[in-house]
DNA sequence: GCATTATTTTCGATGCTCGAAAAAAGAACT
DNA sequence: AGTTCTTTTTTCGAGCATCGAAAATAATGC
């Protein structure tokens, strides 16, 4: 007898009438999150479901108020027959709260269950800032704000999720290691879940990175892409063909801190050799003014010093353009090791080293070719844009929109409605 | 309006009473497949569905064949009540043959739907041996060997499974590139489809060398493993946590042609610095014997004189020692860069280099504790252990059974019973 | 005001699960 | 041998969500 068959399946989970409802109507849902308001035919058409079930499923969660009737539109295109009802989220079911923070900027958003924007606004965030005072202390005191503005708006408040940079615990509520200094090993997530009410998740911010860029660009919905940041820090966000945008327990990398080589350059977090103390900007500065390797990184470089060493690279001068070639080869042979282990078909540089792509490509291009898998599979797509910021922000809003429609959203029982 | 959400979903489909049975089929089959044959009672506990649905879905399965009740054993530990009647596998539904094609050594088997040997051989495979034949050819010829000895199970064949080694096509029908020589751009899937009638799939090595580690060792169950083989190559293969086994598209890598040090030893694919190059017997037997690392590897290198190299080294060899201290670091640096990209907590080292794992391990854990992530969280648990072989036909074994246990007879209408 | 047309709802049938009760199949006891 | 007890397995009716087809709805065009 060969029962040695002990592996445990994904927490697999009987099937009956309830969990049917349940996926149906996250079907809905998600096809209402990709497409925005859609009147029933289409929402059964796009999603494959009988009128008759998009009937009894819109009956339902509009009476529970996580749908809404659009009439206001006459849309003029229209002809003949019965003028069809768009639905859409609800926009008053609930709203979140989302915060990035970031080594030295802050940006909260408080964003409707139909994905608006209802408020928002960035601070810059002192080197010291967490010397003075806790985390916890810090995203309690603005996101307060929130409340005082929006009073209406935030007796709804559903969720808040902060993306953070860093390394997360495993189970995703506790910095181990944060850029920002006095960051880890001080968790905020409960104190946060306690002071407001909700449910409060941390987020990695390479991660969110990769899922706005594809939900930004439509060419990556089915690609498999690696998403490098370059610019004070360097990161990477995996998100694989195949995947539900928001789905999969894997994508958050710490590429930057991937060792390129064994006892090389010094890097902020204290090792030698990562690809960050190669490719970051203040690994770029040390290089083009011939800073021995080993010393200690600069706590932080302007934007404009930043472009003035782009300038000195494109006016030909040597020590610069050094410096950014030896950024390309860490990068470069960073994913020729990402291409190894994972399949990427598309590579994305956002950050403000995007605009150094030029100066680094040739040095990319060979590395990534240097590899078998390189060579035998093909080079991936590298396409270089600088704008990071709108792709976090999307990354982290639809994936908790995403999750509220998923897990909680999806699961209200029908009888609410009576009751 | 912001509707500007584009991104597909994984194929999400509607969910109806019939992916409601097809789904608790799926989940009856794998929990025989872990647990071996069950009574109806254990049955209802293990699966969580009623003890009414267990009987109209056995009824149903035994019925169509898929299902036997085991009548024999009397089961002395019984005291009174009525006796229990297991339900396991009906091992006549149906057989599978499996085929590892190797750099020198081929293995035939041919397994029943129980997971029971019927049927195996092995035989050397020379080095110009797909210079003289097709790759297609000589698979049929060999697996027309299953059809002569086995007539009655053939009848019933429902798959061929082959694992490779080298890097397969984005589709997983073609093999790109191979170590195995004139194997690689001759497609053979197809020819043997079409020769037995049945559907025939490629499974690389590596991969299925994880999953096999997962089936026998029950402590890597629930647990993200790295699986390395080190011998004539050096393959790795990734499970994470959470995934069903089988499931999920990721785990196939090409650690061995990952890049150590750009520019270094000669590898046999032709890259320079391959992990291989430093770590694959050949390399450890290039260094041992001080042969410039951009001499041409050896075609083979026999198991006795490996087990001769790692003497030497226990002798004290400064040379031997040396050779295996690089292949330690390049495998440790390797194993350091899987781990800023994917979490892994467990490392398997299997296949005759485990051998020499103590005289590696110094410098794998050098290697591994020289990156953030190794500090911060923590290092994975590495162990060794020699045999390979039956990792991978386990693997290999379990994958294919448990497709046809989810796509093939999770499926079959009832009404097929009737008829 | 009536025909036309496209959207949406209603209605009856089907299939699946579930809980509870009944049936089945032995062991133990008298 | 017959009765009681225990455990496994099946049967039965209710509940629910889907579906296709038919009916109802709400406009436009003539």
């Amino acid at each position: 007898m060969n029962h040695l068959y002990r592996c445990q399946p994904l927490t697999r989970v009987v099937s009956d009438s309830d969990s049917v409802r349940r996926q149906n109507r996250a079907l809905v849902l998600s096809t209402l999150r990709r497409q925005g308001p859609l009147a029933r035919t289409n929402l059964a058409a796009e999603t494959g479901l009988s009128h008759a079930s998009i009937t009894a499923i819109g009956q339902d969660m509009l009476a529970q108020g996580i749908l809404a009737e659009m009439r206001d539109e006459p849309d003029p295109a229209r002809l003949r027959g019965r003028p069809a009802v768009r639905v859409g989220f609800n926009r008053t079911a609930g709203c979140v709260a989302l915060v990035e923070l970031e080594v030295n900027r802050a940006q909260f958003s408080l964003v409707d269950y139909g994905g608006t924007l209802i408020d928002r606004f960035e601070l810059a965030v002192a080197p010291d800032e967490f010397k003075r005072t806790t985390p916890a202390e810090f995203l309690v005191r603005h996101l307060t704000l929130f409340r005082e503005r929006n009073r209406r708006e935030m007796k709804a408040l559903l969720y808040i999720a902060v993306s953070v940079q860093g390394i997360l615990d495993r189970d995703g509520r506790h910095l181990r290691w944060s850029p920002i200094v006095h960051m880890a090993d001080r968790p905020f997530a409960d104190d946060i879940a306690q002071a407001f009410g909700v449910p409060v998740s941390l987020h990695k911010r390479g991660r969110l990175l990769a899922e706005g860029s594809r939900w930004l660009d439509p060419k990556l919905q089915d690609a498999s892409v690696a998403t490098v940041f370059v610019g004070s820090t360097v990161a990477m966000g995996l998100t694989f063909r195949g995947d539900a945008v928001g789905r999969g327990n894997g994508g958050a990398t710490e590429f930057g801190h991937m060792i390129h080589l064994p006892g090389g350059a010094l890097c902020r977090c204290g090792a030698r050799g990562c690809i960050e103390a190669y490719a970051a900007d203040y690994a770029v500065l040390r290089t083009a003014y011939s800073v021995p390797e080993t010393a200690p990184p600069a706590a932080s470089v302007p934007a404009s010093q930043y472009e003035g060493l782009i300038a000195r690279a494109e006016a030909g001068d040597r020590a610069t353009l050094h410096a950014f070639n030896l950024a390309g080869r860490a990068i470069g042979y960073g994913l020729s090791r990402v291409i190894s282990l994972v399949d990427a078909t598309h590579v994305r540089i956002l950050g403000p080293g995007a605009r150094a792509y030029h100066l680094m490509r040739a040095e990319i291009e060979t590395a990534l070719s240097a590899s078998l898998v390189g060579r035998v599979a093909g080079l991936p797509e590298v396409v270089a844009q600088v704008d990071e910021k709108e792709a976090v922000f999307r990354g982290l809003m639809m994936k908790i929109l995403q999750q509220l429609d998923e897990e909680h959203f999806a699961f209200l029982p029908h009888a609410a409605a009576t009751a």
